[in-house]
DNA sequence: GTAATTCCTAAACCTAACTTTAGCTCAAGG
DNA sequence: CCTTGAGCTAAAGTTAGGTTTAGGAATTAC
């Protein structure tokens, strides 16, 4: 089934595992760019079981789909991909994915620290105000774990 | 405006840096227990404000609301709890973390070993096929990096 | 040549985690 | 008492990442 002129979308579905209608989804996110044969249909290079590869591991550690474009944008496009086109975008991949993994660390460690040893209600609380880049998904500042700076560390119970 | 009769939705949302319909949604979907007073008003517990603030860092790290509301489970619920009763639950929330934390680190490290090294193609890539707990959402097998288990180890490069 | 696949598009539907809106009611202050 | 702000419910809207459906058209298999 794979002609001399590219491959079809089944058969991308078929080697990568991925839904069909994922790959037309995948398309219009601009993550993959198909052209067209006589009849209308895509057609896809051999270089995108690949590119559909890379799509699914990123998404594993994480990463949105325009994220992954951003990853995708230093591919060549055209050409196939070589090796070290791969290995120069493995790179800018692996120092976000160290960033994602050490501030997992860092919340954890905090959590031993705070919620683990019962300094609960303490000001000095480390996830008390997290402005890390974690998760600054366009909402308000965020007091945790019931404290407020200016605010008095009140009584905490029912009467 | 916090009376000795419990705090409302207001109050609680000031103090965690939620929104009011957050809280709301956050009740429709098991994670708190607020009564009604006299006009149908929600009163919450002052502890609430904790519990408000559990959620929120558990969420942090990527837990869903469900999972959480088993965290929750082991709280008292009625009486306040103690320093006692979230020493335990972080207890069991710190070991899902570290299995998390893991398999991130894993996967991190195959991908020093697979895409970095340049050994795209091979058979026994190890982000292959990832069986492991890893991001199993009822979709089928996925066979990683473009390959195959039976199937020929082909040319990648078109003509 | 015809039947069975595969592919096409557009639009609707799905889950999670919320927010927004509409239309009312309750509570607090002057 | 009357106004204003806070709350209430139910339903619809939102974003991400897709899947499903409907109604055709192109390919492939025999």
């Amino acid at each position: 089934m794979p002609s001399s002129a590219g491959i079809s979308i089944g058969y991308l579905a078929d080697r990568t595992g991925l839904a069909v209608s994922a790959i037309r989804y995948y398309e219009a996110q601009g993550l993959v760019e198909p052209w067209r044969n006589a009849g209308g249909q895509r057609r896809f290079h051999r270089a995108d079981i690949r590119r559909m590869s890379f799509i699914m591991i990123a998404q594993q550690f994480g990463f949105s789909l325009p994220e992954i474009r951003g990853f995708l944008k230093s591919l060549p496009g055209s050409r196939t991909p070589t090796k070290d086109d791969w290995a120069c975008i493995s790179e800018s991949f692996r120092s976000h994915l160290d960033q994602r993994i050490e501030t997992l660390v860092r919340l954890r460690d905090n959590l031993d620290g705070c919620i683990g040893c019962g300094c609960l209600s303490l000001p000095n609380c480390k996830l008390y105000n997290p402005q890390d880049q974690a998760s600054q998904k366009g909402q308000g500042p965020r007091y945790l774990m019931g404290d407020r700076p200016e605010t008095e560390t009140a009584a905490e119970n029912d009467p």
